[in-house]
DNA sequence: TAAAACCTTCCAGTTGCTGCAAGGTCAACG
DNA sequence: CGTTGACCTTGCAGCAACTGGAAGGTTTTA
């Protein structure tokens, strides 16, 4: 199978593809006396888990982790475990980050009433208000030079 | 004002500060005759002002956006409630999406129940099969040459 | 006077690709 | 046999929003 194939199977670019052979995340592929690359089920299978992995937002760095985690005999399912839990843990501290985002643009969207200039806009008042706040309270503890 | 101090007070690096600057989102600095960058709180305001943008997870080119709205009379409060709303529906996507992805993620850790060898590990059994399944089901769509 | 602590510009690196250019290969059509 | 078109190859540039480093100039402090 030639890499166009493969990446019409895995759904996918060949040029990812070729992105993840470079990066160590897919096995060489064998090749053509003409030098194309030349695919089995085998990488497929690789393919996909590293797509599939993608998809759960991990990183390329740590699906190596997992990869080499897979492959020595010697480590644990903890250490897997443990790799997983970063993710939750990271994924739920962006929901709450997002969450607030949500709030205060909903907050700040609420601000604009009327159609007026954008000179008047409450919107951007508010925008200009908050940094003009954050500028008179927020940063004293910056250290004052002098 | 050096571009350390307006840093500090900002809380952010003089990197950003100067890219920022290069970026056309704060106005150039006056400069001492050595040619170190001068500022005044005028610049203390804009910086907070995109600052704030950027943490409320707006584009340097969405910032642009609004910053010209802002300067242009003859633009209304609508556009710039318009740019909000797209923001909103971003935010919202994304919220839903890592939501999906928290449960599943949270799913596969509970494929780990004791502390076998990883090659035996429930966790990335689970990621193989899905892999697999995918193979197996999901693309036959998927023009099949010759 | 010399070291420390600033500042300057420019360039490379980050992440995970995508797209392009320039060129080689292969199957089919006339 | 030639040539078109659809493949494939490598290598490099670009995206976003910075961060860090090198190499050098300036200012302040001991």
């Amino acid at each position: 199978m030639l890499i166009g194939e493969l990446a019409k199977q895995a759904g996918c670019e060949a040029g990812t593809i070729r992105y993840y052979e470079s990066e160590g995340l897919l096995e060489k592929a064998a090749r053509s006396e003409s030098g194309y690359r030349r695919y089995t089920g085998k990488h497929l299978g690789q393919l996909h888990f590293v797509l599939h992995c993608r998809s759960l937002g991990m990183t390329l760095s740590e699906i190596r982790t997992l990869q080499n985690l897979q492959s020595d005999t010697s480590t644990s399912c903890d250490e897997v475990s443990a790799l997983l839990e970063q993710q939750i843990e990271r994924i739920h501290r962006q929901i709450e980050a997002m969450h607030a985002l949500e709030t205060q643009l909903t907050a700040l969207r609420n601000c604009c009433h009327d159609n007026l200039p954008a000179s008047e806009c409450g919107i951007l008042k508010s925008l200009q208000y908050a940094a003009e706040e954050s500028e008179s309270t927020g940063k004293r503890k910056a250290v004052r030079k002098k």
